[in-house]
RNA sequence: GGCGGCAUAGCCAAGCGGUAAGGCAGAGCUCUGCAAAAGCUCCAUUCCCCAGUUCGAAUCUGGGUGCCGCCUCCA
């Protein structure tokens, strides 16, 4: 398959930009992940399934792709939870990073390449923290490191704020410490009851933002391809992350950054510490992960995206038409033997799914336009349907084919928005069993016994088989 | 106060200078023994408001209004 054209939205140039990767046939790709001290929630999801479909979509697009995504475990959070429970710090970030996982896997999202930890990475970042104060970009005081942030004068490009004007809007209080207001700590000194490292500034632990800088560097290189996170990360967390890595290395670190946009829970943003939000623990007991999926991906991914109960419920009718069709596609297939040669309606309906095709991928290529592309889907839908009721008894082979693999490939392998086929011991069984009803319940149609016909529709119905009567027979669905 | 973003039919939602995708809901019709599903047709002369640029603007510029986010931990 020939190469598209991508285009990606970078919020360092607040630009679509065609993507040129580093290495032709590879992506290299740093999110930054959660701080793992409560559960997972909604918010998380999207960008973790946007990713998800992006990097399918680029391995369709013939790209081998590597993903860190960190967990920043050592935290004030973190500390503040663990004190609270009695426990150390690393039991509750364990805790929550196996809920994560946990999480993701229920959502159907692949796992990333690798997941490092802040923890276990004490010394490399030791290491970058000297090489700052070396460079003249940093300075110990009181057994803290500070970035002094007047000696990159490139500091605010990312969130386009001059340095001015971030010291007038602190309102937290500044620390004495500091030799700038806007300066922010790369080595926290020890406090009792802290986790801590030894290092040359004495007993500390690692600031915030020095975990990303040091684990992309050590598992992409100093240069790599995307840097994706919530738009929530911005500022302060990447515009620090661009001063460390650059002012370190003397050259940009990520090509493209990849900001999504928050998602909203009664019109304020979802968020652990205001304990505003829907976690997605809860949210797959209720429904599918698949309609979670279409319901994230609906949604071009730097929007804001709202959510409130029964907002799933009102998606599920179109996510369903989408699904049901498959299913219908599948079974028809099965009984559909063509040894006809295509006539002129079978080959206009090829074409046109063709070329839907073609507007799937262009859409997905397009800044990764997920909503576009399940419009895509929609027309597929909506062609074969026709083409069905249409042909009737008369339908190749050919043409079910092609849609039922345009939607499993691209509706179910790269977007995940399709119920997989229930795949267990049972069905073996149920299967013929049930086309073996459906077999005399047409006998009795033919015979016009409808009274005894509706009876096997209706139990059927009550034990959960629905059964419609098409023009190319019965077909039925669980 | 500074910096971003958004405002498109009843609802959700694409659109990125060339004359409004798609989904849901609604109306009518077709198919059908019935039911269900599906299909077809219709459903925004118009994109928050006001100016302007242009042959041409939902899309660009300026000015309003209203929401949201960031500036403090945040995906």
């Amino acid at each position: 398959m020939s190469q598209l054209k991508i285009k990606v939205y970078n919020s360092l140039t607040r630009k679509k930009e065609d993507f040129v990767p580093r290495d032709p046939e590879h992506v290299s790709i740093y999110v930054c992940g959660v701080t793992p001290y409560s559960q997972t929630h909604l918010g998380h999801a999207r960008p973790s399934v946007i990713w998800d479909v992006i990097k399918r979509f680029f391995r369709l697009q013939g790209y081998t792709v590597t993903h860190v995504q960190n967990f920043t475990d050592v935290d004030d959070k973190i500390i503040e939870r663990a004190n609270q429970e009695g426990l150390p710090a690393l039991a509750i970030s364990k805790r929550y990073i196996e809920e994560y996982f946990d999480s993701m896997d229920a959502l159907g999202v692949e796992r990333a390449s690798l997941y490092p930890k802040v923890s276990e990475h004490i010394d490399e970042i030791i290491d970058m923290v000297q090489t700052l104060i070396d460079g003249g970009y940093a300075y110990e005081s009181d057994g803290n490191v500070f970035f002094h942030v007047a000696s990159f004068p490139e500091y605010g490009k990312l969130s386009n704020q001059r340095r001015e004007d971030l010291l007038e809007g602190t309102r937290f209080e500044v620390d004495p410490a500091k030799r700038d207001a806007a300066d922010f700590a790369l080595w926290k000194k020890a406090k009792p009851g802290e986790p801590a490292w030894d290092s040359p500034w004495g007993s500390g632990r690692p600031g915030w933002h020095i975990e990303c800088s040091v684990m992309s560097h050590k598992y992409l290189g100093t240069k790599f391809d995307f840097h994706g996170g919530g738009a929530d990360l911005i500022f302060p967390h990447h515009e620090n992350e661009i001063a460390q890595s650059e002012a370190a290395t003397g050259e940009p670190s990520a090509r493209y950054w990849v900001h999504n946009g928050m998602l909203n829970l009664k019109d304020a943003k979802m968020s652990k510490s205001t304990g505003n939000f829907v976690s997605v623990e809860e949210l797959v007991k209720r429904y599918p992960k698949e309609l979670i999926r279409y319901y994230i991906l609906s949604t071009h991914y730097r929007s804001t995206l709202e959510y409130y109960d029964g907002k799933l419920e009102e998606i599920s009718k179109g996510w369903r038409r989408l699904n049901d069709t498959v299913i219908n596609l599948r079974q028809l297939m099965d009984k559909t033997k063509s040894d006809r040669e295509l006539d002129e309606k079978d080959r206009k309906v090829l074409e046109v799914l063709d070329s839907l095709q073609i507007d799937f991928l262009e859409a997905l290529a397009d800044d990764f336009n997920t909503a576009m592309a399940i419009g895509v889907l929609f027309e597929i839908v909506r062609e074969v349907n026709g083409y069905m009721s249409e042909q009737g008894e008369r339908v190749h082979e050919a043409v079910l084919a092609k849609a039922l693999t345009i939607l499993e490939e691209y509706g179910g392998g790269v977007l995940g928005i399709l119920q997989e086929d229930e795949v267990d011991g049972q069905h073996e069984l149920v299967e013929p069993l049930i086309e073996l009803i459906l077999e005399l319940r047409e006998e009795l149609r033919q015979e016009k016994n409808f009274s005894l016909a509706d009876k096997i529709r209706i139990r059927l119905g009550e034990i959960g088989v629905a059964v419609e009567d098409t023009p190319q027979g019965p077909r039925w669905k669980v």
